[in-house]
RNA sequence: GGCUGAUUGGUCAAGCGGUUAAGACGCCGCCCUCUCACGGCGGAAACAGGGGUUCGAUUCCCCUAUCAGCUGCCA
């Protein structure tokens, strides 16, 4: 049998790690045995319904690579895949009458201050109650009236206090509650679409799913579920609840975080490639140690057998590593398409961009890190004298004064301004005077960089900047000294 | 509060009765080196606690603790 899954998000707002990493699980274990993926939309909730938040999913999936076979502008013959528009077709009404005949649910008229009056505690500022059943004891006759009268309803399960329930979780095994735990849940709404958690069953029957990936919040609604699709003679998927994904203070995730979106990673300078990777990690591991996969890698390794059982924290720091990987692996020509923006927006003379990319392209995790790397090409920064000092250089203030003001007349007759060629002429100043390397180039770069830290040697600097910038700077180092 | 689940270094994690308890990120040190980064080598760092079962428990069972999720006419 064709292993179907489907990601089924509400058109809330942004997607989330967690979603994300949901949809790629469900798009994995498809796609590992050949099966298919699909979009299905839950836009059952009229209030929360957010406009645009459709484009971002759909921009989300595309953009990940997580393309599914059949969705809202795929038809594969199961639609709509809309969840509003199944609600015209009148599907839900239709299943939920069936489950009220077979005596599996019933009419429900109560009204808000009835419900109020079951409240029975208070805990976390949440007010707990279950319903009392009280309408199911109404005859045909009064529900009828009731019907008649346009009196709103709802329609609820039918959960016996007795007894216990079970379902299978591929990955959590059998968990068995209580049916007196279960509180009898709404199917259908006053306004008459169907619940998420109706919903979902039944369109992940007449969708034909096979799997279902979800998050682990929905494992103590499973039981419910389950009940449901005893009640209707169906056989139930097999579930896979996925464990949950928290901020470093072991806090799920929220969307308050900012780095907690798609798009705001992306915003952050993070590759989607290297987002997807590391997600896929976020809960799975694969038999080897190998952490670098490219998603049709993840197709090949993934099995859902190796999803872990505990929740993981999202550690941008590793994501930032992982970025980094991904972007010393990238070939130039699309490094440098995507850093030639950060590399405008410190640089703006004529500079050899191509060159400075280079440098930077291993010194860099994202792509924000670019401007601050590269700024001291555009101008000298103000630096202190005391930079100069460099213990394992065996450099000061006085050698350094001494190195620069030698380099003077040496720099003013260099022809050969290129990397190799002044690298060349300062190995040459260094043999002569029988010192260490760092002992002249120390100094140097520091002089025409401003800084301690630079993505690349001196020579390689003035090379970029040029014969008349690297006097003027070496220039202003020596008053530096001087003055010192 | 109730229910359900989870618990290996700071983080991600391997492990599925007998191991010197992998690996990765981060951190530290060394090497490389015209600084930093890259790369290479090495180091510190973990089985929540207590009972069982067993010749032997990180691994199986129970209890406790901690954390999390659920407890909506939200999904």
């Amino acid at each position: 049998m064709k292993i179907r899954t489907r990601y089924a998000p509400s058109p809330t707002g942004k997607m989330h790690v967690g979603n994300l990493r949901t949809a790629l699980y469900e798009f994995l274990t498809a796609k590992h045995a050949g099966g298919d993926f699909m979009l299905r939309i839950e836009d059952t909730d009229q209030e929360r319904f957010v406009d645009g938040a459709i484009e971002i999913i759909n921009k989300t999936l595309e953009e990940t690579g997580l393309v599914h076979d059949e969705g809202p502008d795929k038809d594969g013959g199961y639609g709509p895949y809309v969840q509003s528009e199944r609600v015209k077709t009148g599907i839900y009404m239709k299943y939920a009458k069936e489950l009220v005949d077979k005596g599996e649910a019933y009419y429900c008229f109560c009204d808000k201050e009835r419900l109020a009056s079951l409240k029975t505690e208070v805990v976390e500022g949440k007010e707990i109650c279950m319903y009392d059943k009280h309408c199911l004891g109404l005859s045909k006759e009064e529900i009828q009236a009731n019907l008649d009268a346009g009196k709103p309803f709802v329609i609820r399960q039918n959960i016996p206090n007795e007894g216990t329930t079970t379902f299978h979780d591929e990955l959590y095994g059998d968990i068995t509650v209580d049916n007196a735990e279960l509180d009898d849940m709404i199917l259908i709404k006053s306004d008459g679409f169907p619940t998420y958690n109706f919903a979902n069953v039944v369109d992940d029957h007449t969708m034909n799913i096979t799997h279902v990936v979800r998050g682990n919040e929905y494992i103590s609604s499973s039981p419910k579920y389950q009940r449901l699709y005893d009640a209707f003679g169906w056989e139930s998927p097999v579930y896979i609840h996925l464990p949950l994904i928290t901020d470093e203070n072991h806090k799920k995730l929220s969307k308050r975080c900012g780095h907690s979106s798609f798009e705001d990673l992306i915003q952050q300078g993070f590759v989607s490639e290297a987002i997807v990777n590391y997600i896929a990690l976020l809960g799975w591991s694969p038999e080897d140690n190998r952490e670098i996969f490219s998603l049709d890698e993840l197709i090949k390794e993934f099995d859902y057998h190796r999803i872990s059982k505990s929740p993981a924290v999202f550690d941008i720091v590793k994501l930032r590593w992982m970025n980094g990987e991904y972007i010393k692996a990238m070939d130039f020509d699309k490094f440098y398409e995507m850093a030639e923006p950060y590399l405008k927006k410190a640089l703006t003379k004529d500079f050899d961009l191509k060159k400075i990319a280079a440098m930077v392209k291993t010194r860099i995790e994202v792509f924000p890190d670019i401007p601050e790397l590269v700024d001291f090409f555009e101008a000298l920064p103000e630096y202190s004298p005391e930079m100069y000092t460099h213990k394992k250089m065996k450099t000061n203030s006085e050698t350094s004064l001494q190195v620069l003001k030698d380099m003077v007349p040496i720099l003013e007759a260099q022809e050969d301004y290129s990397n190799d060629g002044l690298y060349a002429t300062l190995c040459k100043y260094v043999e002569e005077k029988g010192v260490k390397n760092g002992y002249v180039m120390w100094p140097i770069r520091t002089a025409v960089s401003g800084k301690q830290m630079t993505p690349a040697g001196a020579t390689e600097i003035m090379e970029i900047i040029g014969k008349e910038e690297t006097l003027k700077r070496i220039q202003k180092g020596i008053e530096l000294l001087e003055n010192a």
